[in-house]
DNA sequence: TAAGTCAACAAAATCGGTTTCGGAGATCGA
DNA sequence: TCGATCTCCGAAACCGATTTTGTTGACTTA
């Protein structure tokens, strides 16, 4: 592979000024033993040769890398999650105020993930992680705790002590998604949600039941079905609910994605999103506001909780008390167009879409 | 900061097995002249140890990295694009393969794009980039090409000579869909571009305006509009292009975001894609499929691509000509609803239009 | 049997910085 | 005037690997 670029050392700038490379560095790192004099010549050099230090020979001193690492979990194939990039983008843009750097690497499995983390500890070149979705029990969150190795997670796991974490409210914001469905006047109200490994789906969930027991609606078990968190997952899980004897007028979506497919669904069989069914999604994607109808959201920036952990890291790693950097934040509704009064009740949807699923059986997808 | 981990070096193995360092490192690197016995001595140590060579160590020494940049372009607030999230997904896949990782930062603006690139190479932080979103005229690969670093374009300049680059054959791609149009029987096809300082955005348009000619169809500047690449710069594409006299009755759009920004502006206006307006795109992002209509649009695997140009990286550093490191792709249109048979002429549009901007003045949004 | 070869490893140099240690002058205090 | 203190900086150790050079004993070869 390529060979080192020629480029100029500390020796170079100690030999052109006639100083020892000590006195060199010593100038850099603003140490106070030096004369103004020296200060200066040294510096005239530094700019004259261009010289910049390598980041390796300091790090290899100091122990030290600069960088911190993520690992972004990819799926079978499908494409990369959108929170994710932008999540990335809040991180790099906070970093570079600070002069760090980001590596990135994708893993396709949990076994793959955590060796991706012990080799990136081992070979150290990264000075702490930032771990994204977390689940229940988190192998990488086990591992790097039981290593002593700073990071910070955005989302937290069944037991939330003893690291540092920023996760938004999910039982509060879907106990509100509730909350808000009723108040519109839906009396059944399903929820669509993901794998309970992940921890944000568990609590989104839990947030749903929340919601119900607290307005006193008896939770019924049938209105919940989980899903892949993808566009098809969406499909499947409103087919799923939508097909019941007696099914929601609402449907509450643990992501947008899901709420995508769900509002698929609809279209396909003819349903008028927002009146006979009230869908309302989580996440806040941009492209959600272009969907017909704009889709009803909660939103989390994401770019924004990337900064945010970023910035958690480096107090770690400055040797703040984990413990103490734990923060919760609140998702906010996006009133768009997929929520509405119920247009029908519960028996009138299931009789219509009755109808519509004889006259049009489920074929493969149409018009596309 | 943190301080470097109590993590085991090639010392400790050394001590342990009773050899010098030098031995065990090349027991590790597979030199010949080690006994078989040493070997499985030296071996079984580094398992029982488990030690994991230094990265910064090696690095240091043999003035290489293993790990490659990328610096990506943040818009002015705007969220990121989610071809490039899919493009880092495949890079990071194909990297991880053989063990290198990558180093992603941010840039919101161009001095900062290139500052980044130089401190980078400066402080030898990788060992090669991979430079995305080419510009016509690309201060990155001038800079990258004075200095002699490694590096492969995603996209080509004006002057593709010289370097190594992967590419889509945008002006066929638009040549094609152009024919694509007027064979559905579109006779005034409008374009909604990018800003001509992407070579991207430049080869579509040159590409339209090669389609139009090779059918003989005489080139109208009026139907051409260029455009912030955002929804709400093809939003206001569409508005500029159907509002004219004589109205195009289809729009070949730069990118996605632009065709669904376009397809928003009809549904306001109470047009029927893919009969009144045909729309097409460019991205091939997921998305497209859930819209309403799902969007007819040109494919590229972003993350095919991503894996494509990281392993062309790969082959630079490895000593390969970057001149004999040159493709070209072929984008393929994925037919969806958005585009067919124009319903009405152009004038019949451009009254029907007409009369709706009237009745429903430039208001907010409406629920559809 | 002495000189030459070879296998297998130890020792030391090296990469490019940071940091510790210590020493030469200048300055200060008594 | 002389030791004590400072100021400023050179010299060298060090970080943890890789790579070069050197050494030793065994084995050939003449």
């Amino acid at each position: 592979m390529s060979r080192l670029r020629g480029s100029v050392t500390i020796d170079d700038v100690a030999r052109h000024v006639g100083v020892a490379k000590g006195t060199v560095s010593r100038v850099l790192n603003n140490y106070t033993d030096i004369s103004e004099a020296t200060r200066k010549r040294v510096l005239a050099a530094v700019q004259e040769l261009g010289y910049q230090p390598s980041a390796t020979a300091r790090n290899l001193k100091r122990g030290r890398q600069d960088t911190l690492g993520i690992v972004i979990p990819v799926g079978h194939g499908s494409g990369a999650d959108p929170f994710l990039s932008e999540f990335i983008d809040g991180i790099a843009r906070a970093l570079d105020e600070l002069g760090l750097d980001l590596l990135v690497t994708t893993a396709h499995s949990r076994e793959h993930m955590i060796e991706t983390v012990k080799r990136l500890i081992a070979r150290r070149k990264v000075d702490g992680f930032i771990v994204t979705r977390t689940e229940v029990d988190d192998p990488r969150i086990a591992y790097l705790r039981e290593h002593n190795f700073p990071f910070v997670a955005h989302g937290r796991t069944r037991d939330p002590s003893g690291y540092a974490w920023f996760d938004i409210d999910n039982e509060a914001a879907f106990a509100d998604g509730v909350r808000h469905l009723y108040s519109l006047g839906h009396e059944r109200i399903g929820f669509i949600g993901g794998p309970m490994e992940l921890n944000f789906a568990l609590q989104r969930r839990d947030g749903y039941r929340q919601g119900l027991e607290a307005l006193g609606v008896a939770h019924d078990p049938e209105l919940e079905t989980l899903q892949l968190l993808t566009e098809k997952g969406g499909f499947a899980g409103a087919e799923a609910l939508l097909s019941l004897e007696a099914p929601p007028t609402a449907l509450l979506c643990a992501t947008d994605a899901l709420a995508i497919g769900a509002v698929q669904f609809c279209r396909k069989f003819g349903l008028k999103v927002g009146a006979d069914v009230t869908i309302v999604g989580y996440d806040g994607l941009p492209v959600g506001e272009y969907l017909d109808p704009p889709l009803t959201t909660f939103s989390q920036s994401a770019q924004e909780a990337g900064g945010r952990v970023a910035r958690m890291l480096i107090d770690v790693l400055d040797g703040k008390n984990p413990t103490d950097l734990q923060a919760l934040a609140t998702a906010n509704l996006i009133r768009r167009a997929s929520d509405g009064a119920p247009a029908n009740s519960s028996e009138a949807l299931a009789s219509a879409l009755r109808d519509r699923l004889n006259q049009q059986p489920h074929s493969g997808r149409k018009g596309e």
